[in-house]
DNA sequence: CATGAATGAGTATTCATTCAT
DNA sequence: TATGAATGAATACTCATTCAT
């Protein structure tokens, strides 16, 4: 009653309610999305499991694509959140990056659903859209980039360039959450967080061989 | 010419000439499923780009879906061979592994469609098949396994668990490829192989501080 | 108008149209069926006469095999219908069955594209179904059995087994409305059916020959 | 050799060679379009069936339809033939007229795929074509007419029209032969011929029941 | 004569989207 | 606002027929 007063009769608009309704329907399309496929839904189906109408959907969003394109979006910006929560409040920049490695890796256990919707994404929009990890990755990358200049800087790191270690681990994560979800891998989340910092902290050679080495090389 | 004589008269069939047609048809598939999309390949578009009757299409391959699989088999058969090519005759197994990774990179870079084909394949039959570049890889992986082994008993490669190793190296190839592609990057795959063996084999930790560190420690 | 209310708001869903749209389509499915065929039907054709969307009618029908069933079934229906009204108030039991005579090939004269139905039926769903025609048969032909029973007890037909009977009138009667349609007689109802009534209840033999006369009998 | 001469080289002509294979073909066709339907068959299967090509079917048969209504026409001319046998050397003509109704329903009795051939005739072809049945229906009655025409002059036949009594049989073996095939009955054909040739002649009235009724009276 | 590789016309069904109620 | 009835575009696959060998 106390909502923004409106002069006449009708409904008073609530927004708290549209976004209530949104965040409903974008749960249930990524969910149901993730399951079937893009092609594979049918947006009735997503209107039933919320027991709504199917027009109510398009009041809401109005495509299929835009339903789509809405959650992954989503749920990119909730990997994105799980990173910053996790890696904030860590003080030193060599944990904060293990710790970003394993949010990575725990979101993406956690949500299974968000590797499908990646996949589809591609497969559907290949033309049309730059994909949205990509798109929320580049936007992030900075911030990670600055970190590791000062740990270059610090010699705690490798005189490399940094986008070569960036360009690595992110290479490594991306692929271990598909092989995760596409071959069903069963390790653990944690544990394979430990894994790969393990090898991209220190490499697979023994100090010995870890010389002059290039590519190549037969000497 | 001399082909097996027929019972009666007729028709010769000539198995060359039909190995033959199902290979033009299978790159000519290909190249289109990944241009456009499994779903919105037309089977008549791969005909046409052929000069062949739709018809003439489903004499070789029963439907779209057999004819999209065997194109991906196909892939992944030549992404094998490439890869045994350019090791088989390396000496260093060090240098073998280097050389594998330069390879698996060179094939995605010289056919960048087996990448968008991978993804059709599990945006449309993620659950009716397993994706067939992780039936390869399992088929693959016990060799390297051996190589691996081998080297940590000589010394050479660090005492962990060789399949700690093994993940890490084809999470970040898989990665990698499907960066390039989905992401546009510039890199030459040479530079790119030589980078990712910089960093798998060394490690990004200056050695100062290769020490005892854990996930999450912050001593 | 005072339709059951709705849960929500919205389009009421109005069991009376429902059913209205159904008997329309199906009357209009039947005589297109007839007309040319099942295979040779487009459904499309069936949207135009009626002009509705093809899906219109998909919704009602789920598909065109079990729209055309419907359409036999409804003519099976209403011929079951038509006989029961045309002998209910008969009161003597042989003008009852030469009532029922009568009336079975008013029907099919009235309806001719009934016996085109049947026969679509039995050729295109030779393996799958049990043609229409004989289900509703079997299920109406006890109260017959009945009747005849009483008749021969009454000493009004002469003492030989019913089943008899009743099998010679059912094949004539289905012999006549399918040589009407295919021959294309022109005999109006009316006079086939006394016709058929004069033979099947005196025969053709005159009385000095109804003695003992078998089979092949020479005698 | 001592074939027709052909004066250069090349293939002689063997008509007799043609005639078989046409029968062989007709014969294979018949019992598979009786089998699956005249549209579910493929050409391909019938040549199969006689391990010929299926290019060599169009030699002898220049259309599917063709090669179906040759294998119609076929059945007919064997039914035709099979009634001339089983009455030319009956003497007495009431025990002719019971002979051929026999022979008729003998004739389904064996061939039930006929049936099924005609109903596939008359659902593919109705606009395109008289039905075969009929067609040999008309050319054979004329003499069935003259035999019906000598026994009511010779008052062994009641004095109604002939064509009445031919329409009532020749409708009720058309209908007892569908009956049988699509309702599955089981009575051999001999019994059915007794029994329908029992009420063809006798009608079921009792005598004192075969006065001057005439269809709906109800004195 | 016989063959079978090649062809391409023909069609049922789904489902995103609209809009009257 | 919410609904769901109506719509029609879009698409894989079969198989009769032809004709080079």
């Amino acid at each position: 009653m106390n909502v923004a007063a409106n002069k006449k009769g009708g409904h008073p608009r609530d927004p708290q309610l549209t976004n209530r309704r949104s965040e409903q329907i974008l749960a249930a399309a990524s969910s149901i999305f993730a399951a079937v496929g893009y092609r594979q839904t049918d947006v009735q189906v997503i209107a039933d499991s919320l027991e709504v109408g199917k027009g109510t959907i398009y009041r809401y969003f109005s495509s299929k694509e835009k339903l789509f394109l809405a959650s992954v979006d989503r749920g990119m910006r909730q990997l994105q959140e799980r990173i910053r929560e996790a890696t904030e409040a860590v003080e030193d920049p060599l944990d904060q990056i293990a710790a970003g490695i394993r949010a990575y890796l725990e979101f993406f256990d956690q949500h299974g659903e968000m590797i499908e919707l990646l996949i589809q994404e591609r497969a559907e929009f290949k033309d049309r859209k730059k994909p949205t990890y990509f798109e929320y990755k580049e936007s992030n990358i900075e911030r990670w980039r600055g970190l590791y200049d000062k740990l270059v800087e610090q010699g705690r790191l490798r005189a490399v360039p940094v986008d070569r270690m960036l360009d690595v681990i992110s290479d490594t994560l991306y692929g271990a959450v598909f092989t995760d979800v596409f071959a069903g891998r069963q390790k653990s989340f944690e544990v394979q967080a430990e894994d790969i910092v393990d090898i991209v902290f220190r490499g697979i050679l023994k100090e010995s061989e870890r010389g002059e080495r290039h590519l190549g090389d037969d000497a």
